[in-house]
RNA sequence: GGGCCGGUAGAUCAGUGGUAGAUCGCCCGCCUCGCACGCGGGAGGACGCGGGUUCAAAUCCCGCCCGGUCCA
């Protein structure tokens, strides 16, 4: 139990107290809940109780999903609520987590620090969320656990100086949506007390229960917790999460959730998988008994399996029969749920980040299917998700291509790896060493799946009827973690600002007159390596946007201004050397403009490019990154393939066509709810945001981001802009490096001074380039084919005027030679080789020394070695070489040569020796 | 962002300092009435790129590029 810094008065509610509710302890769990019935004796959630809504549901009738979602969101709205719509499944705004987890999620961290005011206030959302978390135990638990889920949430945000409601109005509405619209007996319902922590936020809240099931948790957000102890926030927040699928569930009181949450799909997916549906009766005694199970924990599975199977009266092998299949489908239903609405979202899958996550999903999938041995093309099931969602989310439909193609796409590239990795254990499998031990290492498993993605249990199924036995251990997962550990240096922000008083926030000239190239300024601040103005039209470092550069100028000295950066609305000037400057003073600051203009140039072609690569890609498209630089800027984007020529050109033409059209781009502040109410998600392409009011980029009819760069004021000031090169940085990642206005006319003179220097190279006019080239290289290739044929021709030329002499039955040739490349030879002492095979050939280049020397194969037998002989005739001379027994290569130097000879003189008195005579 | 594995003939891969190989596919010939098989012969290589070490690098070292894969 988290420790409670709240007493139990934080959940003694008026509320309770007035409506006939006691406070209880759990007899089992020892937690603490409220409920009107007196004689209730523990909390009502399972495990302490069973499912009990199961053929028996508590409310006054059933509600499809959708009829769910509507009486929840109208019943708020009744009440004062401002509506609004779901956010993306894809949190772009966050940077510390990937995926909406939470209706709250959607509001922090700007609205809950109290930054930014919410959109409205009270407000309620039904907001799909997704959870990774708890996928090991997708269709194991009747649908308690889902990757993919929708929480119903009303929030009210209360300050010092607005109060909203708070825990009283909140269990109110809860209750009375409760009993009075859905119709649940007042006594079935029971809250639990609890206390909440997320994301650093925490506070106390109440769990709602129903026959067994917690549907819905009200939290009452008003700590922020900092180190081990907690801080007021500023705002008071009612967070609360209604669980639609679970709502829906007890409506219903089917076996499942998923039969409840997915209507006619449940049917859809056996169908598809060609299994009937799950007998009804054992299913239910399945979930009602599923509270138990821990995936991660065999004993709790084990467990689990004895007791239902003791309910059903079924012996465990068949009813494991019985329930992989049906653990599987579901499972495959909720994956695939998820995957549309990450992939609808603009989620591209990647060996990284969070597109990882959409490629474990499909992995998932196809292992599921594995199971089950039937495989029905995912871009069918996605497309059953999307058509049975289609009313509810009509988005879904106009991303429906890239959906289904990427997953189809994704699911081919898990198929090749699978098939590569079934090689990669064949091969393995005729190692001796494995053969012989007719064991597997798990040093090896663990290779396998970190370095080629194939799982232990994939090894396991082809190996042992091979008769090669592999055991996975438990702990497989952890030693892949620990294979991972690594310290991961953490990079602190250095405090800019450091050692400096209190200043006023310095005025952003740059933005009022971004024209100004020179204004007049007093100095606030000045330590001799910084200064701080009270105005300023240097633009600092930020959004992938380098600083301004220039001269302030003070007392008629200039001073250069190398770096520039800003913090906490305070903008500081790096200065060269050591030049303290009086503070109070008035100086001058004198930007460079040119630098500026280019930065500019390429920051607002950034803009535009992203605009063009979402109309030529797909909505998919997303920045990743930036580096806008005064030479050349290069952007990073979202992409599941490389991006082909044809389609980088395409997007240039549309770049340039935009520029051409000369639209006006258009800086302005903005109030952040509205701008996001008007633009959306669209704004965050550069990533996240601070600020209550934001700074919008609008180039008119093509793009809209929040930005806090400097940029053209109308597109026609780029005049060009040029790709010059597109790369993959990573899976799911495209780079394409561009050059804008005057940068982009150099870069096409570059190009072509470089296309004439080769024009005069080959001296071939630049139209017949190509073909020169091509003959070129056809050219080349023909000759080296000849003299790979003459070599061998002269060879046998050479052989034939070669003399030998026999010594001890070996034919010992040796020869000096001059305008001869070291290749012919070597040829040429093969070939005399392979001719007589009792030889010994010792040839030197009077051109550079090389020596070469090779022994006949039967000479070999008779017991020389080239390598050795070499070795030794080297040895003495400043020579180097080594080799086999057949061939022996090395040099000596030149000028030693006449004693190389007379080494070879004794090399011969020693060949009886050698060869045992 | 980090770790691991890989890049050699059209394809799949072997080769771990000393003359670049195998299998399939391709071409030609033989066999056959014809086809397939079989047999014989042949073509096909900047060993990913760049640098370094060495007498000598596909092989060792460093950097980069490309592909795969796992983790957060």
């Amino acid at each position: 139990m988290v420790d409670l810094i709240v007493g139990p008065e934080a959940y003694r509610l008026r509320f309770f107290l007035e409506n006939g509710f006691t406070r209880k302890e759990c007899r089992v769990c020892k937690r603490h809940f409220w409920t009107v019935n007196p004689n209730r004796e523990v909390c009502g959630e399972s495990p302490c109780t069973p499912y009990t809504f199961i053929n028996n549901p508590p409310t006054k009738r059933s509600y499809h999903i959708w009829e769910m979602r509507e009486a929840f969101l109208s019943f708020f709205e009744k009440r004062g609520h401002t509506r609004i719509k779901r956010y993306p499944v894809v949190a772009r705004w966050r940077d510390d987590i990937f995926f909406t987890i939470a209706s709250i999620a959607c509001f922090q961290p700007h609205v809950t620090s109290g930054e930014v005011p919410p959109p409205y206030n009270p407000l309620v959302i039904s907001q799909p969320s997704i959870r990774m978390t708890d996928i090991g135990n997708v269709g194991r638990t009747g649908g308690r656990h889902l990757t993919i889920f929708e929480m119903m949430g009303h929030h009210a945000f209360s300050s010092k100086d607005r109060e909203v409601y708070w825990k009283e109005e909140t269990v109110a509405y809860h209750h009375e949506f409760l009993t009075k619209d859905l119709g649940i007996p007042e006594d079935e319902i029971t809250y639990i007390e609890h206390w909440w922590e997320g994301g650093g936020d925490a506070g106390p809240d109440v769990e709602g229960v129903v026959r067994g099931l917690e549907i819905s948790t009200l939290v009452f957000m008003q700590y922020r917790k900092v180190g081990n102890s907690y801080r007021e926030l500023p705002l008071r927040i009612v967070d609360t999460g209604y669980g639609l699928e679970r709502f829906t569930w007890i409506s219903k009181g089917t076996p499942t959730a998923f039969e409840a949450a997915y209507d006619s799909l449940y049917k859809g997916f056996f169908k598809i998988f060609g299994f009937n549906e799950p007998d009804s009766k054992i299913l239910s005694e399945v979930v009602k008994l599923s509270g138990i199970i821990d995936v991660s924990d065999d004993a709790s599975i084990n467990l689990f399996k004895r007791k239902v199977s003791e309910a059903v009266g079924m012996d465990i092998p068949s009813l494991e029969l019985f329930l992989r299949p049906v653990e599987s489908i579901m499972a495959i239903m909720d994956h695939t749920k998820a995957l549309i609405f990450m992939l609808g979202d603009g989620l591209v899958p990647s060996n990284v980040q969070a597109g990882y996550f959409a490629r474990f999903l499909i992995r998932r999938i196809k292992r599921l299917m594995d199971i089950l041995k039937v495989y029905v093309p995912i871009s069918e099931l996605l497309s059953m998700q999307i058509d049975h969602w289609k009313n509810q989310f009509p988005e879904l439909v106009e991303n429906m291509d890239y959906i289904l193609r990427v997953a189809d796409l994704e699911m081919e590239r898990y198929t090749k790896t699978m098939e590569q990795g079934k090689s990669l254990i064949m091969k393995i499998l005729k190692d001796e060493k494995i053969r012989k031990s007719s064991n597997i290492p798990t040093e090896t498993l663990l290779q396998l799946y970190d370095s080629h993605g194939v799982p232990p249990e994939i090894v396991k199924e082809i190996a042992e009827p091979q008769g090669v036995r592999v055991e996975i251990p438990a702990a497989f997962d952890a030693m892949i973690a620990s294979l991972h550990q690594s310290s991961q240096p953490s990079k602190m922000e250095e405090d800019i600002l450091q050692d400096m008083p209190n200043l006023p926030e310095t005025e952003l000239v740059y933005y009022t007159d971004p024209r100004a190239r020179r204004i007049k300024a007093k100095v606030l601040y000045s330590d001799g390596k910084r200064i701080v103005l009270d105005r300023t039209i240097f633009y600092p470092e930020g959004g992938g946007q380098p600083s301004d550069i220039g001269i302030i100028v003070a007392n008629g000295k200039e001073i250069k201004v190398n770096n520039v950066k800003k913090s906490q609305g305070i903008v500081v000037h790096y200065i060269e050397n050591d030049q303290s400057i009086d503070v109070g003073s008035e100086v001058e600051c004198i930007i460079d403009l040119n630098r500026r203009i280019s930065l500019s140039k390429h920051h607002s072609s950034t803009h535009i490019l992203i605009g063009a690569a979402r109309r030529v890609l797909g909505n998919h498209v997303w920045q990743h990154g930036a580096q806008k630089d005064v030479d050349r800027s290069r952007l990073d984007i979202t992409h599941f393939e490389k991006i082909n020529s044809s389609q980088l050109r395409e997007i240039e033409v549309l770049a340039n066509r935009v520029i051409q059209e000369c639209r006006p781009i258009r800086t302005y502040f903005e109030d952040r709810n509205k701008a996001e109410e008007k633009f959306g998600m669209m704004l965050y392409q550069g990533g996240v945001v601070p600020g209550r009011r934001i700074r919008i980029v609008e180039i008119e009819g093509w793009d809209v981001e929040a930005c806090g760069g400097i940029h053209c004021s109308n597109t026609g000031e780029i005049g060009i802009v040029k790709i010059i090169r597109s790369e993959r940085i990573q899976d799911g990642v495209e780079r394409l490096e561009f050059v804008a206005g005057e940068q982009a006319i150099k870069y096409i003179h570059s190009q072509e001074d470089m296309i004439q220097r080769i024009s005069k190279a080959l001296n071939a006019p630049m139209e017949h380039l190509e073909v020169a080239v091509s003959k070129l290289i056809k050219e080349l290739s023909d000759y080296r084919k000849i003299t790979e044929d003459l070599r061998g021709k002269l060879a046998a030329i050479i052989y034939s005027n070669l003399k030998s002499e026999t010594i001890n039955g070996i034919k010992f040739f040796f020869e000096k030679f001059e305008d001869l490349l070291n290749e012919d030879i070597l040829a040429i002492a093969s070939y005399i080789v392979r001719k007589d095979k009792l030889s010994l050939v010792v040839f030197v280049s009077k051109t550079d020394g090389y020596v070469v020397v090779m022994c006949g194969e039967d000479a070999i037998k008779r017991g020389l070695n080239a390598g050795r002989i070499i070795a030794s005739l080297v040895a003495g001379i400043g020579g180097k070489g080594g080799g086999r027994p057949d061939i022996g290569q090395g040099k000596i130097p030149i000028s030693h040569i006449s004693e190389f000879e007379a080494n070879i003189q004794n090399l011969k008195k020693q060949i009886g020796d050698m060869i045992g005579l």
